[in-house]
Order: C-alpha cells, then structure tokens, then sequence
RNA sequence: CGGGGUGUGGCGCAGUCCGGUUAGCGCGCCUGCUUUGGGAGCAGGAGGCCGAGAGUUCGAAUCUCUCCACCCCGACCA
C-alpha cells in the first residue's frame, strides 16, 4: 500500500501538498521556492496555454518575447513600480564565475557595469521598447502577449500558489486613448473570467480592487477571484489599466490625429501557473486529483484486464477498436496496456491522478459488448454497452465538465454571506470563513484595521449589475482571507 | 527577518535522552515462480561514509561546538 493523501479536513495544506506529489504535478528543486514541474502538470499547462493563447488571438492580440534580464535603472523609472517589486527581486551583477583555490566563486573581474534584474514582470523593458516603436496615432494600438517565466523572491512559497520562479503570460498593449485602454482591460478581464468559468470550471467574481491591492504602477487593478474548498480565496487573474503612468515613465509619446503630442495609454494583465494550483484546491478530493475534462491532457483512460493469452488478444482487439473510435471522436483516450502493472493499481494511479473517465475492459464485457465506465468526479461506475460508446463518452465529459462547474458555483454560493456589523463579520469569518459581503468605507485605515485583527482583506469590489463598479458611501465589496 | 521543527538507502520513519558486535523497519527497486474485475503473494537479492566540519573518547548516528539545508507558523506577495 502506497502512503495515502492525508485528508482535507485533517490538514488541508497539507492534503494539497499531498495531491501535488501523488498525481505527480511538481515537486520542490533544490533551490528554496522553486518548483520541478513534472510531465503531468505542464500537460496541463500547455492545455492552458494553448487555450488561452486562442483566446488571446481571437481578441487581436499576437505573441513576442522581450529578454529575462532588465536593467537596473529600467525599475526605478517608474516610482510605485519600483516600490512594488524592489524587495522581491533577483539580481545579476557577474557574468563569470572562476576557481579560486577550490572554491568557485564570483570573478570579481567580470563585475556587470550595470546589475540586471531579473523580470519579476515585463512592464519596464516592453515600455522602453514601446517608447521607439511608437511615434504616431497610426503606430497604435499595440497588442502584445508573452509566455514566458518572471522570478519574484517571495518570502514563502507553496507549489503553484507561489513559487519563486512561476510561469506566466503577460500581456502589454500601448492605446490612444484612455477609454480604448481601459476597454481592453475589461475585456481581457472578460477573457480570464471565461477561461476560468469554461475550461477550469471555476467561477469567479469579477472586480476592481482596492487601491492597497493595487498593481505598482497602474492607475487601476481589475481581477477575478475564487473560492478555494477551505474558505479561503485566491486570486485567479488580474488585469490592469496603467493610465499613462509608463508612457510617462519611459517617454513613449505620440502625435494624435489633432497633431498633438500626447503620452501613451497602457495596460497589462497576467495569468500563471498559480491556476493550475486553483484548479486543485476547487475541484480535487481526498482521493486526489479531479480535473475538468477540456483541460485533462488525458480524458479517457482505457485499463484491459485479463487472464490467459487467449483473454488477452480478444480483450486488447476490443480496447484497441474503442480507443481508435474515441480518438476519431476527438476524444485524448489512452489505452494502458501495461503488463507491468496489475488492473487495480492502474485504476488507483489514474484517480489519483485525476483522469475524468476510465473504461474498464475484460472478457466479461468483451462477451457481452459492454464495458466499465467510470467517473472521476463522481467516483461512480456503470456498465455501458461499446455500441454508441463514443457518443456516450464525449456526452459524459460534458456533463462531468459542467457538472464540477455547478458545484463549484454552489459551494461558492453556499459560502459567501452577507454581514450587516463587524461583530458579526468577525464570527461568520471565524465560523465558516467563504466570502463576505460588508462594507467598506474606501480607507485604507478600515483595511489595515480588519487585516490586522482577523487576516481578512477586501478580495475586490464587484461590478453591478450595470457593469460599473458598486458606488456610494458603504458600498459592500467582497472580503476574505486569501491565499 | 522572528517563532517552531526536521536532516539516517529512492520515499516515509525508528534508533539519539542513558556512546559499545555486521545501523534496523515499512513502502519502493531487482530476479524467479504463482497471480491479474480495486493499490497481489511467496522466496531470494541490491542499495546507507547516519546533512557538513571540528572536538571529546579506547570507541560517536548517539555527547559538545560551529556551519548548512529544508519544512511549518507569521510579516511580504500572482
């Protein structure tokens, strides 16, 4: 018997380390908060990626790539961005090392003119370049996505949630005016809203956050949030309009069409590897991981089981014609013919490793044209017949996406309340933790206050109904403690 | 950075207080046979300078000192 994932309501940190390892998503490198992000979880990232890319696309936008090393004097440029990130980044300063007695150190001869840093984000060096390409209202806009890795020396880290080094896209676009600005940055919030709700099966609540939650650098930070299954949120995604704080910052001016020199709107928005960790802690269980079909790099897995030769080349015929019919479907099935390891173990291995379907075949089913079919979310199992089995099974990986969907949303519901004092915050916060909707005057006094005693922060301010954010004196917005 | 904890075959641990033959156990791994519808059984085997360095001692995984690494809880953050 293999060590077990402790359970959630054991120690619910440490049953997510727990699923991370046993469906070997990634584990901990040598070096202090970076992670070895294994094949099965940059699987699912490169279904993330290309899902997001389309997306990204379909919007206009188009893919570059801007070098991993910043000059130190591109941070300062920009004084609440620097201010943000200072404390959290890696420094280059030599470009050799050299042996010295048996030692390998540093070659104090080869010292960097000017320290690079490593980009814990793009902004700075995707401006700098900005500032030359664009002169003319007719340079603009500029729509540009990178997949790349930024490094951010956090204090602590968790996989996924927070790693020294992650991997993201960044997206960086440059307008004419203010209001294009911020209209792509409310629809790139719509694209991360849809991506989560569609293909990760998380629903989200769409917002602006408070100005102490605020991007360094932007002029106003919109963001998706989630609820984990332990009460906690996180922070999905988030998108954010810079006003012209960068065009400012690295002189990137342009002659509008009234021939008037002007500096240039930006904004920028970024998704990471941390959704992968999302993922997890909303829809995975005590049995490991469960991920929705349209991400699951592999949504079928077929396991024939057998006896003798004579079992074995029918048993295996018939698997092998339901795996070719299923990948004709557009189905990503596997057929795990293994010998080296038994039925029972394989059927626990894809649990654990969050397979949404396994098909169960042996002579049984071959003799009565059926076979095992067995849901991951559900932990369910039916008998089905092979007849009509491909229409069946791309039927079910719908319903099993909407189905993790639905009780997403209903736990989310179950776990968001609305408060009318701070006593009765503090209890319900206590109690049962989720979401609380209560009020917030706009201070960052009130924010700072109920931070320090109870560890809850607003997690954003919702749109209305109209699609503004809620206004007034009290408006409630959304608090929680977050990851 | 503050508080707590842990370093012993690939993984998880016991042994350390009270120093003493060849350092054990579970899982995993290798070989063979029997097995295969929910993590197989039996037999045989491989694998460890006990985190690093120094010291005490006839003798150190065990005692002393120094250092290092990692994990957990806070402050910081996607």
């Amino acid at each position: 018997m293999a060590d077990a994932i402790t359970p959630r309501d054991k120690d619910y940190s440490q049953w997510y380390l727990d699923v991370v390892r046993h469906a070997k998503l990634a584990e901990h490198s040598p070096v202090r908060g970076c992670m070895i992000i294994r094949p099965n979880g940059y699987a699912l990232w490169e279904n993330m990626q290309a899902a997001l890319d389309g997306m990204f696309k379909a919007t206009g936008h188009e893919n570059a790539y801007f070098p991993i090393f910043i000059p130190q004097s591109f941070l300062a440029r920009e004084a609440a961005h620097v201010e943000g990130f200072a404390k959290e980044c890696a420094v280059v300063t030599h470009s050799r090392l050299k042996i010295e007695g048996d030692e390998l150190i540093a070659d104090p001869a080869s010292k960097l003119e000017e320290n690079l840093v490593v980009r814990p984000t793009s902004e700075t060096i995707i401006w700098d370049s900005y500032s030359r390409w664009i002169q003319s209202w007719r340079d603009l806009p500029i729509l540009i996505n990178q997949w790349s890795n930024v490094v951010r020396w956090e204090m602590r880290t968790r996989l996924f949630l927070r790693t020294t080094e992650f991997l993201w896209q960044e997206g960086h676009t440059a307008h004419a005016t203010s209001d294009e600005a911020m209209d792509e940055t409310l629809k790139i919030l719509d694209v991360y809203a849809t991506f989560c709700e569609d293909y990760l099966a998380i629903p989200v609540i769409k917002g602006v956050k408070t100005p102490t939650e605020r991007f360094a650098g932007a002029v106003e930070t919109f963001c998706i949030e989630a609820l984990m299954q332990d009460g906690k949120a996180l922070q999905a995604g988030t998108t954010h309009f810079l006003g012209q704080n960068f065009g400012k910052a690295f002189n990137c001016q342009f002659q509008n069409r009234d021939n008037e020199l002007e500096y240039v709107w930006g904004t920028s928005w970024g998704v990471s590897t941390r959704l992968i960790g999302a993922m997890i802690m909303t829809h995975s269980d005590d049995q490991g991981l469960v991920m929705p079909p349209k991400l699951a790099p592999t949504q079928v897995v077929i396991v024939p089981i057998y006896r003798s030769d004579e079992d074995r080349v029918r048993v295996l015929e018939a698997a092998g014609a339901i795996e070719s019919s299923l990948r004709e479907a557009g189905v990503r099935v596997k057929l795990d013919a293994r010998e080296s390891q038994r039925p029972g173990w394989k059927f626990n291995e894809y649990e654990v490793q969050g397979v949404p379907l396994r098909v169960a075949i042996g002579p049984r089913d071959v003799a009565s044209g059926s076979v095992e079919l067995a849901r991951r979310d559900l932990r369910s199992k039916e008998v089905v017949p092979v007849e009509g089995l491909s229409a069946a099974v791309v039927g079910l990986l719908e319903e099993i996406q909407t189905g993790m969907f639905d009780r997403a949303l209903a736990f989310r519901e179950e776990n968001t309340r609305e408060v009318n004092s701070y006593e009765e915050f503090k209890e319900v916060l206590e109690a049962k933790g989720g979401f609380i909707k209560f009020e917030w005057d706009g201070t960052d006094e009130m924010e700072a206050k109920v931070k320090a005693e109870t560890g809850a922060t607003v997690r954003c301010i919702p749109f209305s109904s109209t699609g503004k954010w809620e206004t007034g004196d009290n408006p409630r917005v959304f608090w929680a403690r977050a990851y």
